[in-house]
DNA sequence: TCAATATCGATAAGTTATTATCGAATCCTT
DNA sequence: AAGGATTCGATAATAACTTATCGATATTGA
């Protein structure tokens, strides 16, 4: 129905699409062929009208009485996501979260991978861990041209990240992926997307309040 | 203005609030006494019109030519998170993740406190880290209710995240941090907050992506 | 073969959030 | 002391997202 990625996706819809994906590739692996919105609803909790119009997106058509083709549905939601053939990645910052990111594994589902870490301690410069070599920072600009990288992650304290990421859009990065909390001020052309821990915890503690304030039995 | 929290605070609203806080102690810290909706928006990258917008929620009135007290608003705010006084909680998982989330020290300037640490692995438990005890994880049920604590952060691997999940509830916890990429199955009188990475990469390589392909000069 | 049913896909309605606009209030400058 | 400038706060307009509804379609089972 749609021609590639014409018209823009809702963001809202592109948060949900990792998790269908995840959904959509566990019945792939259970052997299932056909998965409907319903199913798909029921199982993230979400209503099946709102999986219908999101996947409507994705450009795959379902089937009246059947529902979607897995085999189908997982790449074009990956195409979507641009998560179809891996993006590589520096991480600057093994501090904990940092050792946390390297460690985790499943980056590779969401087509990333960190293929070189970077830190300005020279304790740890020079060492690998979980198959990271880890650099110091200053080798960052020549790795990064030679590697062709254009995604960074900073993982360093917040009084650091302004300057890590004047040093990865002077290499020619073209996303970062921000956990310090502070704004970064980067070119227009540069894509920062930032995580923080706060933004979630505030949501909770006002919803853990709210529900301990109306829930008021008499 | 408004008497309290009467009236929901809309969600957008209150994932803004930690920016606006931090901003503001900045500000506090350096000696400030006022400060405006404009400065504020230029500082976090948003309209001095969202700004004004979502402070008024929090009950404290502006000065005109002025803006807002930081003495003012800064403990509005926290208490509009109800952040005002620091929640126990309990950390469940202590691997990479959960270690992050134990050394990550920040967690005091959002009104929580990680009070005791569990997992099941023998090799640990006993032990401490961070100023945090670990504890194993047939101990959480008496502990919650002794310590009275209704915070449960989830950093196990997803396959064990539903039963730890039963688990904090059957203790009596009433809010849950979920860092597992699943659907936790839970009462309704229980808040779940879900924690995922995926969603924050998949809305980055989006963007990036189509970065790439409208930017095409000529 | 035909009716019943589950599903998609499109349209419409409703809700929520963002953005724009403007008057009122206060401070600052002259 | 008076005019100009800046900011708040309210209202209105716009846009975005969600939810509801309904016909079309294909499959299943009688």
């Amino acid at each position: 129905m749609n021609n590639d990625a014409m018209q823009p996706i809702p963001l809202p819809t592109i948060r949900r699409f990792p998790e269908y994906l995840r959904f959509v590739e566990d019945k792939r692996l259970a052997g299932e062929e056909w998965i409907s919105t319903t199913e798909i609803g029921a199982a993230i909790g979400r209503k099946s009208v709102v999986v219908r119009k999101d996947l409507s997106y994705s450009g795959v058509a379902g089937h009246p009485r059947r529902g979607f083709r897995l085999e189908e549905l997982a790449p074009a939601l990956r195409r979507s996501l641009g998560w179809d053939n891996a993006t590589d990645a520096f991480l600057v910052g093994v501090g904990s979260l940092g050792q946390a990111l390297l460690g985790y594994g499943g980056f590779a589902n969401y087509g990333m991978r960190i293929v070189a870490a970077f830190d300005c301690n020279d304790d740890i410069t020079g060492g690998s861990m979980a198959q990271s070599q880890i650099f110091p920072i200053q080798k960052l600009p020549q790795l990064a041209k030679r590697m062709n990288v254009k995604l960074g992650i900073i993982a360093v304290p917040q009084d650091v990240a302004q300057s890590v990421a004047n040093i990865l859009v002077d290499a020619g990065i073209r996303g970062i992926w921000n956990f310090a909390p502070v704004q970064l001020d980067v070119p227009s052309n540069v894509v920062v997307r930032r995580e923080d821990l706060s933004h979630g915890l505030a949501v909770l503690s006002y919803q853990l309040r709210e529900e301990c304030e109306t829930i008021r039995p008499e």
